[in-house]
RNA sequence: GGCGCAGUAGUUCAGACGGUUAGAAUGCCAGCCUGUCAAGCUGGAGGUCGAGGGUUCGAGUCCCUUCUGCGUCGCCA
């Protein structure tokens, strides 16, 4: 049953030829005495006829009942279409297979979406038939795409001397930064693997051995929650050089995503790319990721007698905090609406307000502003913020870091608000000079901004337990229209700079040494100056394939609950496995089945008391409750007793006893008082208790 | 965990103020049709309006609870 070619490939040059093609059906149009079927493959479609002119009756046959997204294997001759037919639509588009035999390899059943349009079906639906929605043209492009990208990498890493070298999946786990995925030990019980988060030490270690520059596309695992950029198992491109410089890394990177971006866009980079410190990425555009695919920097204003003029942004300054423009080209009559959504933007993201000028193009400047800075002040605001008649101008006052956040924020506001962030367009950016530590609030101490094996400034160096906020790291990231594309660095390499940093950020020595100690030990023995990086692949992909999500060019991803709809991963397993593996399940997660093993313990586990007594407006004591419970289900069960009594057949009764002369014998004759009555109110006050709102 | 959006035939969607038997397109089934390429024409089947509760004479529509999916913040050295 060998094909003769892919269907997508076929050309007039196979015109005369008798031909085999397999594909899947596509469309079907059925004309009653001749039959046309789209049949496609990876590479394209291809049309195939059936007439009873040429294809046999049970060729025919089939035609008539085969359904589309079957797979069918054809046999005929390969003809030149009539002009006046010809489909330029598709690239085989004038030629066509005259079918004489086919085969029905496999037929389809009834789809839940057919994958030939289904573009905008649920994306769930997509992903727990992710092999049908694998069919569709434009993510088996993006996996095909993906296939591109790391074909050119992995071209340009053997040419510069790089070697791949895989690293252990079953790791140790490092708990420091994000969540690890753990693994049990049937071996070691109660001891667990972690699953790496990126081959970070052991491409450390393959430097000392001295490999001299390694790579690894390498997948990396992180317990954390996702985003549409975000996956819990990630590719990463790892690679680590030694005897290096941090120029060495960048120029190597630079040059390997030219020779990427030229190989699978077409695209050439001449120039190098910018290169911005954290702080100077910080101030002028708030953000150490910037998006260059637009300018609009942000412009510092403190400094001005314009601020002084203006209580707000005076009394920031008085606090020591900044004052920050952004210069909107053109935008002076952004509409109100328009100024109000920014601010109210910009106090979510947690400004103050929003200050703003329109000046407009006849010279007039309409702005609050106007009111208590004075003119000449003003004029020279407009003059550093670069502006000119027909800008629109806006501010943020607040401390440093709110600053730089808000108009960072802002700023890509404005670019998505104006078009500027065009998926077509390709602009890098390297950051370097990150601080080296992050002060973290919630546990009270330092921890490291990029990671802990990061190489502080030499000069740095000795602030590194007397002032840790100071301390500069040789740290630098690649950025992709304000993507953070990956982060590397030079790395330490003695293990007393080491130990030092493992100080700086709170661990103990024999934390270090239980954690650490192998790497710290490994660095006794001659270690090589080194340095690297870490690149996202699937980030890169997605920003080149133009797509917002991951999902899209991963060929299994994960939703947002780190579930795998079509495998259903995670799932619960045997408890013959967890036993071998020591593992036993907290109560409050084991199916309830098993808990509540009878039905009476099912249904005592269900019973809610406190909310029932909310809901009938009674006041219950957690002592009482027990008991209001047990009463509960005694008449439950006395129900169900009833329930289960076979009635049928009986004459209908109202009364199980005679329903005359009966007295009531018993009467209570204390005296009730106010306080005795609203005693179980849930809320009473002068003699009197609230009624309920649903019985007003 | 917080906030926002969505959930109605297999699929994509419509459904004013709460009011007759919940519609359309496409897909599916049957019939017709020999040059279509989103084939066409005729007919048919197909619905727990995500689930549960409430308000009401009456709920797809209003209220409460809940589930699912997506986005976003927290989180991601």
């Amino acid at each position: 049953m060998r094909r003769t070619n892919y269907c997508g490939l076929f050309s007039e040059r196979d015109v005369g030829k008798l031909t085999t093609a397999c594909g899947w059906v596509e469309t079907k149009r059925d004309m009653g005495g001749v039959i046309f079927i789209d049949l496609v493959d990876r590479e394209g479609v291809l049309q195939i006829v059936f007439n009873p002119a040429y294809t046999s009756p049970e060729a025919f046959a089939l035609a008539e009942r085969v359904r589309n997204q079957s797979t069918l294997l054809v046999e005929g001759e390969m003809f030149l279409r009539d002009e006046e037919t010809v489909n330029p639509k598709i690239g085989t588009g004038t030629i066509e297979l005259r079918v004489s035999h086919a085969e029905l390899l496999s037929a389809c059943g009834d789809l839940p979406f057919n994958p030939a349009e289904a573009d905008d079906v649920r994306e769930d639906l997509r992903l727990r038939y992710r092999y049908l929605d694998l069919r569709r043209k434009r993510l088996r492009d993006n996996i095909r795409f993906r296939h591109r990208v790391i074909s050119s990498i992995r071209l340009f890493m053997d040419g510069e001397g790089f070697i791949d070298v895989e690293t252990p999946i079953l790791t140790k786990s490092t708990p420091e930064g994000a969540r690890d995925y753990l693994v049990p030990s049937r071996v070691h019980p109660g001891s667990f693997y972690a699953l790496p988060q990126s081959p970070q030490l052991f491409k450390q270690l393959l430097m000392v051995s001295g490999f001299d520059r390694y790579y690894q596309i390498a997948r990396c695992f992180r317990d954390e929650d996702l985003r549409a950029d975000r996956q819990p198992e990630f590719t990463q491109l790892d690679l680590e050089m030694s005897f290096v410089e941090m120029e060495d890394v960048l120029t190597l990177l630079e040059n390997l995503l030219r020779h990427v971006m030229d190989e699978v866009k077409g695209v050439r980079f001449d120039e190098p790319f910018p290169r911005f410190t954290w702080a100077e990425a910080m101030d002028r555009y708030g953000s150490d990721k910037p998006d260059l695919r637009f300018d609009l920097p942000i412009v510092d204003i403190t400094d001005l007698d314009a601020v002084s003029d203006f209580s707000v942004f005076n009394r920031a300054v008085e606090a020591g905090g900044v004052v920050r423009a952004i210069t909107v080209p053109g935008q002076y009559d952004l509409s109100r609406s328009t100024i109000n959504e920014l601010t109210d933007f910009a106090i979510a993201e947690g400004a103050g307000g929003m200050a703003w000028i329109a000046w407009r193009p006849s010279g007039e400047i309409y702005s609050i502003l106007t009111k208590y800075v004075k003119e000449e002040n003003l004029l020279e605001l407009l003059r550093r913020v670069d502006a000119e008649p027909g800008d629109f101008v806006l501010f943020s006052a607040d401390k440093l870091d709110v600053v730089r956040h808000v108009t960072g924020a802002l700023r890509l506001r404005l670019g998505d608000m104006l078009g500027l962030r065009q998926p077509d367009k390709f602009a890098f950016a390297i950051v370097t000079d990150f601080p080296m530590f992050e002060y973290d609030e919630e546990s009270g101490r330092y921890t490291a901004q990029h990671h802990p094996f990061t190489m502080p400034f030499k000069e740095d160096l000795d602030y590194l337990l007397s002032d840790p906020p100071r301390v500069r790291s040789q740290a630098y990231d690649f950025v992709l229209n304000g993507t953070e594309l990956g982060s590397g660095s030079i790395r330490i390499h003695r293990s007393d700079i080491q130990t030092r940093v493992f100080q700086a950020l709170g661990l103990g020595e024999k934390e270090i040494e239980e954690r650490f100690g192998f790497i710290i030990n490994a660095f006794k023995y001659g270690a090589p100056p080194h340095g690297g990086f870490a690149f996202g692949l699937d980030r890169l992909v997605m920003i080149l394939a133009g797509e917002q999500s991951l999902r899209d060019v991963i060929a299994f991803p994960k939703i947002r609950d780190a579930s795998c709809p079509m495998t259903d991963a995670p799932t619960p397993v045997d408890d013959l496995q967890l036993d071998e593996l020591s593992i036993r399940l907290a109560d409050s997660i084991r199916p309830e089945d098993d808990r509540a093993s009878t039905k009476e313990d099912k249904r005592r586990a269900e019973l809610n008391v406190k909310r029932l007594a909310d809901d009938s407006r009674l006041l219950i004591s957690p002592e009482d409750e027990e008991s209001v419970r047990d009463s509960l289900l005694e008449l439950i069960s006395f129900a169900d007793a009833l329930h289960e009594i076979d009635t049928d057949g009986l004459e209908p009764t109202f009364s199980t006893s005679e329903s005359h002369d009966i007295w009531l014998t018993q009467r209570d004759e204390r005296a009730l008082t106010a306080e005795d009555a609203l005693a179980n109110a849930p809320e009473s006050r002068q003699q009197f208790f609230f009624v309920p709102p649903v019985v007003e």
